[in-house]
DNA sequence: TTTTAACACGAAAACGTTTTCGTGACTTTC
DNA sequence: GAAAGTCACGAAAACGTTTTCGTGTTAAAA
């Protein structure tokens, strides 16, 4: 077990100084033709390459990103880091993650942990409990300290920051518009609670497209699911709650679903009630992941895009980064994705 | 913008030096009572915290581990991770992050990346190329420095190291004997080339319980998918592939995939042919991920416990870091996740 | 009163870099 | 032959900690 080797190492070695060996390595101009290849020669023997730690401590800057997200078991948030790490390793930036589990407690520990110095910025998404207590005092304060932050997806007009997001409210108008073209007369919608900023957009997209069609909105087409149940127990008391919507408005020849477990969820119980998907029912999901994919019949969706978020929000960040003085002139973008609906067989 | 807070600005303020400092807020007996609250009061008041870069250079560990996977955008991984990142964070580390794309030359330079100090120990699961290559002299030299790598899931003898697999023998031998207990007389196989350890072993299962079962293998049953094709062209071709053994197998019965995806492709493919899933044929998956759970018919799949494997190995490397002297008495483990046969209505 | 011990604190080194500045030895120039 | 300039290198500071050791002051012991 040899232990990686050091400039003061080698210079001992070479018995030259170590702000010789340094140079040399830098191909200072400073130092003889002669010590520059001894040197190198001898750095590449030994595989020397500098201590990360060491530089970032001289340098105060990590080139390390942090990534603080709700839940990585998701198929969009997953998209979302391997979008930051493409172009943030492009641009020599390492990747550091760190969960939330939809808590705001371990958001808060998660964020005080990276910002002492392990990270030069963030990128994240609100947990949904942040967003339910609305204490966005530690956006604030780490961005007073110097560190910027980039959010995407789940995004609060409170903190001001770069941001990057989701055309939640034309995606979602775009695909009920998709089913009233299709010739559904009567379009149910699935969403969350209001304080998801997302589920609120979508909901509010939904209504739009109605009544520009003049369909006016019916409050028993609309099903609010609160998902601060535990996952489980609640996809069954949902599906429930589904079985029932179809139950109370037999003329339902629509769905819009603002996500893909949603989605899936209504074409399984539609099934189960004898109706064929795409011909008595029509079903339009949110979020391009895998189930939408692979479903049968396969899911039409409205896709996120959510590797293109991740690479804009990593360019985002590294710009500010490295501009050279983000100093009082703050002038925060807010990226939109626009989304694009996918056809597949779940709509005619 | 204010800075963080260093000891040496506290020292400066309360004219002390920095010594006295760092003393008083560790509580060290050599100081008095009074310094200590005062100190210990104005670091509270400017929310002071050791600088985590600092204290690595210092300490000479980051506490933190890196992950290296082929691709986070997969179930398995992410819930892995998961795993990792649950006990990491209890006990004190961070997590970052490097992907390989299944590529032998990114897991190669994002493993230099962060064995350069920024990491105490690496867990990881192999490239395919990686695989393919069989160049493990990076993994060897990396633990060479005294860096310690446990590894998960994609393993290989050639390298001595601690390592979570799951056992894929007895977890794909159950699988078939299930269907054969179902009474499948002609079980199909679809898996991929043998480089791929897993892909392997599971095959291994696969035939040895056809043998203690006195059911000869047939080589047309047998689907070996070269991965290496790009995803999405490798869909349609491997749904053709699929289709024509059904059709030179018109007896087939029961079909084992090693993961959901060839699992699920072959339920689509029988649908499409007039068979239904269970009662013509039945169909039983490898990994227990999203889509299993919400495909329909919901497929019956070999449980791998990613999260589990995430869990014990974060521990493995963990303790490994922590004990004391790790210098010569290298002794290794490797740890087996059994596996669980989830039922679910693709089988009977 | 002198010696010793306890107390409270500071100086400095160390972790591994980079960079500024200084300096001794040559070489060139008049 | 003296002044100036060039060359090649080293010393030291800095990044923010922790820790060892030294030291001055005061109180207790002889």
């Amino acid at each position: 077990m040899k232990r990686k080797i050091t400039l003061k190492q080698i210079a001992r070695e070479l018995d030259v100084s170590i702000s010789t060996v340094s140079k040399a390595l830098r191909n200072s101009a400073e130092i003889s033709e002669d010590t520059k290849q001894k040197v190198q020669a001898f750095a590449k023997l030994y595989n020397y390459r500098p201590n990360n730690i060491a530089l970032s401590l001289k340098n105060r800057r990590t080139n390390t990103i942090g990534i603080i997200i709700p839940e990585i078991v998701h198929h969009f948030f997953s998209k979302v880091i391997s979008g930051v790490e493409l172009v943030a390793n492009k641009r020599g930036y390492n990747v550091i993650i760190g969960l939330s589990n939809e808590s705001f407690s371990k958001e808060v520990i998660n964020m005080e942990m990276l910002a002492n110095g392990s990270i030069d910025g963030f990128i994240l998404s609100m947990s949904k409990e942040t967003l339910k207590l609305q204490d966005y005092h530690h956006f604030n304060e780490t961005m007073t300290q110097g560190m910027p932050i980039v959010m995407f997806d789940r995004v609060v007009s409170e903190v001001k920051c770069d941001k990057v997001i989701v055309d939640d409210f034309n995606g979602a108008k775009k695909a009920v518009e998709k089913l009233i073209d299709n010739g559904c007369k009567s379009i149910a919608l699935i969403t969350t609670k209001d304080y998801v900023s997302v589920g609120k957009l979508r909901t509010q997209g939904y209504l739009e497209a109605l009544e520009e069609h003049q369909m006016p909105p019916k409050a028993e087409l609309i099903l609010k699911i609160d998902e601060s149940l535990d996952y489980e127990a609640h996809l069954e008391a949902l599906e429930k709650e589904i079985e029932q919507l179809f139950q109370f408005n037999p003329k339902l020849d629509g769905v819009f679903a603002v996500n893909e477990i949603y989605a899936l969820l209504a074409m399984k119980v539609a099934r189960r009630l004898g109706l064929d998907v795409p011909n008595d029912v029509q079903v339009i999901g949110f979020t391009d992941g895998v189930l939408s994919k692979h479903a049968t019949p396969s899911l039409t969706t409205v896709s996120q895009h959510a590797q293109r978020m991740g690479e804009k929000a990593a360019e985002l960040l590294i710009n500010k980064l490295e501009s050279e003085f983000n100093s009082a002139d703050e002038v925060f973008q807010t990226v939109v994705i626009t989304t694009d609906l996918i056809e597949r067989e779940s709509t005619k």
